[in-house]
DNA sequence: GCCCCAATCTGCAACGATTGAAGAAATTCC
DNA sequence: GGAATTTCTTCAATCGTTGCAGATTGGGGC
């Protein structure tokens, strides 16, 4: 994702208006690691900016996602998480705590098999489940 | 997911019932490869069976997830999808039409990276997004 | 074959995540 | 500063899924 000055200058001739509340969430989620979930993101901008509603956050999640700004990551089960990495990348997922961490992978050309016919892959998408550090240590729940 | 005659007798000892609901539930994922949702799968057993409850189709999917006879394929957008194959294997998802094909890899072992701290997976999943066969071959949408 | 109890079935309400619609408010361009 | 258009908030609705309650049924023991 682009930073908070440069969507508010990319915002304008796409004919969408840059309002305070479009301002901060850019903030919010600008080189934001933590994957938030839509829910996550409005609490974080009630804090700042009381009486934020939550159809707005999604309006904008939805605005940067159609713009190339930001990838929706599914994990399966709850929310969709929203990630301002669009590199070619991949994620983690903590099967205890949720949490989603990016993963550089090398080329992955050559992994899909040559024998599936008619179908060519556009984007592959690799989900490594396990533990985080973090819960790994943690007393066995 | 083994047989309808293997589960009928793998449920009894777990102390669960078998049904007339649940067979037939069992005789219509065995060896399906259409990964359907709870709804397709629910409009089917409808159809031999008319007055199953969706709840029941639920109830069964999820007591066969947890006895480890399916796999669930999360796509991301919409229901869950059902998986009979429980083999190590990966999906391709078409876009257009939402189909989902199982795909074989190779071992994945050294597809993660070393320099990844504090985490093990457990479970890695690929899912290659693209056209199928039958969607690419159509007029442009 | 019959009984009894536990497990299951159905129907419906409730839930979480997300979107639609309407009216009030704010932004942009001139 | 003003008009037009977009966006904000609020509220209801939707979709997929689960919780609950009461009626029903499978199946081991007799």
């Amino acid at each position: 994702m682009r930073p908070p000055e440069e969507l508010t200058t990319a915002f304008r001739p796409a004919g969408l208006k840059v309002t305070p509340q479009r301002q901060l969430l850019f903030r919010l989620l600008h080189a934001n690691q933590s994957h938030p979930s839509a829910d996550a993101l409005f609490h974080a901008a009630s804090e700042v900016m009381p009486g934020i509603s939550l159809r707005t956050v999604y309006q904008t999640l939805n605005d940067l996602t159609a713009m190339g700004e930001l990838q929706v990551v599914a994990v399966g089960s709850g929310s969709s998480r929203f990630d301002p990495n669009v590199d070619d990348h991949h994620h983690t997922v903590c099967e205890d705590c949720g949490e989603i961490r990016d993963v550089y992978l090398g080329d992955l050309a050559t992994l899909f098999p040559d024998d599936v016919e008619g179908f060519a892959p556009t984007r592959t998408s690799v989900v490594f489940r396990g533990r985080c550090s973090r819960c790994a240590t943690k007393p066995d729940a």
